[in-house]
RNA sequence: GACUCAGUAGCUCAGCUGGUAGAGCAACAGACUCUUAAUCUGUGGGUCCAGGGUUCGAUCCCCUGCUGGGUCACCA
C-alpha cells in the first residue's frame, strides 16, 4: 500500500508506530500481559474506607483529557469501561519523562491497547478509577475509530450507518453501546435451551450440511458441486429427515442448532443462511410440544432478561405460560367470517377472490389458499404468543393426520409478534402415507409450485423399518433472538449478515505502468491523481497529466524529479 | 423485482430555485496536576459515490450506474 493511499490521520500513526519503535517500544509485543482485574469488578468491589487496592489492567485506550502534566483517559475491556488517572511525576519517576511527555501524550491514539498497572480511588468528582503507576503498549492502531460520546446515556456522533456498521462488525462492537449486549444475550439463550434439552435427557447432534436431496422443508437451495464424486449437493434448508433418521436409530430425544440456507429474497426478518434449532422426542404428539414449548420459553425469557415481558417496537409481549390455542379454520373464521370448514376447493377459491386476493391463481391448491388467507388476514394479528393449530393437509407433507379429521394434521404454529416463531408436528411416521404424500407434492410441482419437495427415497426407507410416535419442532433462533432482546430486524441479530460484496475500483497493474516507462515510483502518484487504468490516461492530454501528478508530488511533499511533458507524452504513446 | 429516500473531512451532519465547500467531535501545535461530551488559543484536512448531459460555470438541475436504508412484492 502506498502513504498516498491513506488519510492523513492514518500517515500521521504510521509516523508515530515508526517512531516507538526507534525509542525501543515494541508496538506489538508478544508475551502475556497478566492482568488482575476488570472494569465492571473494580467499580462493584470498590469501597471508600478499604485499604488501597494494587490492580492490573488492559484494554482500548477510548478517550483522553489532557491536563498538562496530568491526564485521565478510558480504557474499554471486554466488560466495559474504566477511567485511569495519570500524573506525569508519579509515571516518571526518574528525569526523563518521555514515556509521559512523548508516548502517553503524543504517541498513543484512540484505539491503542494500553496496559496499566496502580491502585483503585475516587477522584473529587466521585468516579471510581485506576491510579497509574506503569503503563505498557499492547497494541498500536493504525486507522482512526469513529468516535462516539456519551453523556447520561445519550450518544453524541453516533456511528450508526448500518452499511458500515454491518461491514464493519468489530467498529460497530468497539463504540456503540448496546451491540455486544445483544449478542450475549443470544449466546446466553442458546445456552438456556441447551441446559433444558440435555436436562431432559435429549442429545445435541450434527447431521449434513451438504445434502444430496435437500428436504425437509419448502424452499430453493444452495446447490454446490462436489468433484471428487462428480455430484451436485445442496446446502441444507432443514435438518428434519435427518434428525428422524436418528429416531429410527433409537435416540430418546435430538437436537440440532442447525445453520440452514434458503436461497431467497432478504430483507428485515431474512438472510440467505439462518439458524434454526430443531428438536424431536420419541413417544410425544404435538400436545406434549405446545406444553413443553410455553415452558422453554417461559424460562428462556426469565433467564435472560428477567422478567417474561419484552418490549418490541411498540408491543409488549408476555412470555409467561400458557399462551392462547386456536385451530387455523376458526383463526380465519374469526378474522374474515368465513367458515371454510368442509368447503371444497372450488368454494374456496370463490372466498379468495371474495377477499380480493389477487395472488391466488389456478396452480394453488386448497391447503395453498387456506394458508394464503390465514397469512393475508390472521398471522400478523397475533402479538401475544398463539398456537395455531390444525393446519390442512395439503400444506403439511411430513405430518401426521389428526386423529380426528383426516382433511387436517396435527401441526401447530406459534406466532408472535405478527411472525411465526416456531412450527411443530406429531411427526408422520405411516410409511405409505409418508410416500403418498410426497407423491402429492411431486403432483404440485410438475403444475408449477417450485417449492414443492423432493423425494428422499432413503428416508422412506428408514420409515419403513419403523419410527416411534415422535413430535418435533423447529425454532427460528433469529427471530426468537429478536423476540428476546427487542430487535426489529436479523441483521441487529447476527454478526455478518450478509451484504453484497464490497467492490474495489477496478485497477491496472503496476506491470503495465512499467511497460509504458513508468518509473516505478511514480506509479502511485497517477493512481492518487485518479489515473487507475491506462484506458484513463488514454485520451487526457499529455500537459494536463504532467501537471496532475507533479501536483500530487508537490502537495504531499513526495521529493521526487517531476517528469518532463515529453516524458509523459511518451508514456502514452505506448498505450495500445 | 417495483417504488422511494440517501451517499459531502476519520465520525455525525450543514450547504440559500447553479459561482469548486462549512460546523462539532477526531487530528496537529501550544496552555493547563482531579477532568469526564474537559476547557482555552491556533493550524491542517475534501476526486462533494462514479460516469455522462445541460450550462460560460454543477456538490446543487437532468440521465445512467454503484452501494445502502425504507415500503411493497416474492419468500418462512
Amino acid at each position: 500500500m502506498s502513504l498516498l493511499d491513506l488519510s492523513e490521520q492514518e500517515i500521521l500513526r504510521r509516523e508515530s508506530l515508526k517512531e516507538l519503535r526507534a525509542m525501543g517500544i515494541d508496538p506489538y509485543p508478544a508475551a502475556e500481559y497478566v492482568v488482575t482485574d476488570y472494569s465492571q469488578n473494580i467499580r462493584d468491589e470498590f469501597k471508600d474506607d478499604a485499604p488501597r487496592k494494587e490492580v492490573s489492567i488492559a484494554g482500548r485506550l477510548m478517550g483522553r483529557r489532557v491536563m498538562g502534566k496530568a491526564s485521565f483517559a478510558e480504557i474499554q475491556d471486554s466488560k466495559g469501561r474504566i477511567q485511569i488517572y495519570i500524573a506525569r511525576d508519579e509515571l516518571c519517576t526518574g528525569e526523563n519523562k518521555d514515556l509521559y511527555n512523548v508516548v502517553f501524550k503524543r504517541l498513543l491514539d484512540i484505539g491503542d491497547f494500553i496496559g496499566v498497572k496502580g491502585y483503585v480511588f475516587r477522584t473529587q468528582m466521585g468516579e471510581i478509577s485506576v491510579h497509574v503507576s506503569e503503563l505498557k503498549l499492547l497494541c498500536k492502531s493504525l486507522k482512526p475509530l469513529p468516535i462516539v460520546k456519551y453523556k447520561d446515556g445519550v450518544a453524541y456522533d453516533k456511528f450508526e450507518d448500518p452499511e458500515l456498521r454491518y461491514r464493519q462488525r468489530y467498529v460497530d462492537l468497539i463504540v456503540n453501546d448496546g451491540v455486544k449486549e445483544t449478542f450475549l444475550k443470544r449466546s446466553k439463550i442458546f445456552r438456556v435451551m441447551r441446559d433444558f434439552f440435555d436436562h431432559n435427557g435429549y442429545t445435541e447432534v450434527e447431521t449434513p450440511i451438504l445434502q444430496p436431496i435437500p428436504g425437509g422443508a419448502s424452499a430453493r437451495p444452495f446447490i454446490t458441486h462436489h468433484n471428487t464424486l462428480d455430484v451436485d449437493l445442496y446446502l441444507r434448508i432443514a435438518c428434519e429427515l435427518y434428525l428422524k433418521r436418528l429416531i429410527v436409530g433409537g435416540f430418546e430425544g435430538v437436537y440440532e442448532f442447525s445453520k440452514n440456507f434458503r436461497n431467497e429474497g432478504m430483507d428485515r426478518t431474512h438472510n440467505p443462511e439462518f439458524t434454526c434449532m430443531e428438536l424431536y422426542v420419541q413417544y410425544k404428539d404435538y400436545k406434549w410440544m405446545m406444553n413443553y414449548t410455553e415452558q422453554l420459553l417461559e424460562k428462556i425469557a426469565t433467564e435472560v432478561n428477567g422478567t417474561t415481558k419484552v418490549k418490541v417496537g411498540d408491543n409488549e409481549i408476555d412470555f409467561k405460560a400458557p399462551y392462547k390455542r386456536i385451530t387455523m379454520l376458526d383463526a380465519i373464521k374469526e378474522k374474515t367470517g368465513y367458515d371454510l370448514t368442509d368447503k371444497s376447493e372450488e368454494e374456496i377459491r370463490q372466498v379468495c377472490k371474495d377477499l380480493k386476493m389477487e395472488a391466488i391463481d389456478n396452480t394453488f391448491g386448497k391447503g395453498k389458499m387456506i394458508d394464503e388467507i390465514f397469512g393475508e388476514f390472521c398471522e400478523g394479528t397475533y402479538i401475544q404468543p398463539t398456537f395455531i393449530t390444525d393446519y390442512p393437509i395439503e400444506m403439511s407433507p411430513l405430518t401426521k393426520k389428526h386423529r380426528d379429521n383426516d382433511k387436517l394434521t396435527e401441526r401447530f404454529e406459534l406466532m408472535v409478534n405478527g411472525k411465526e416463531l416456531a412450527n411443530a408436528y406429531s411427526e408422520l411416521n405411516d410409511p405409505l402415507d409418508q410416500e403418498g404424500r410426497f407423491q402429492d407434492q411431486l403432483r404440485l410441482s410438475e403444475k408449477g409450485d417450485d417449492e414443492a419437495m423432493f423425494i428422499d427415497q432413503d428416508f422412506l426407507r428408514a420409515l419403513q423399518y419403523g419410527m416411534p410416535p415422535v413430535s418435533g419442532i423447529g425454532i427460528g433462533m433469529d427471530r426468537l433472538v429478536m423476540l428476546m432482546t427487542g430487535q426489529t430486524t436479523i441483521q441487529e441479530v447476527l454478526f455478518f449478515p450478509q451484504m453484497r460484496p464490497e467492490k474495489m475500483a477496478p485497477k491496472d497493474s503496476d506491470s503495465k505502468f512499467l511497460e509504458l516507462g513508468v518509473p516505478n515510483e511514480w506509479i502511485p502518484l497517477l493512481r492518487k491523481a485518479g489515473y487507475n487504468l491506462l484506458a484513463d490516461m488514454k485520451e487526457v492530454n499529455p500537459q494536463k497529466l504532467q501537471m496532475d501528478i507533479c501536483g500530487v508530488n508537490k502537495k504531499f511533499k513526495l521529493g521526487l524529479t517531476n517528469p518532463k511533458v515529453e516524458e509523459v507524452t511518451d508514456w502514452i504513446s505506448k498505450i495500445g
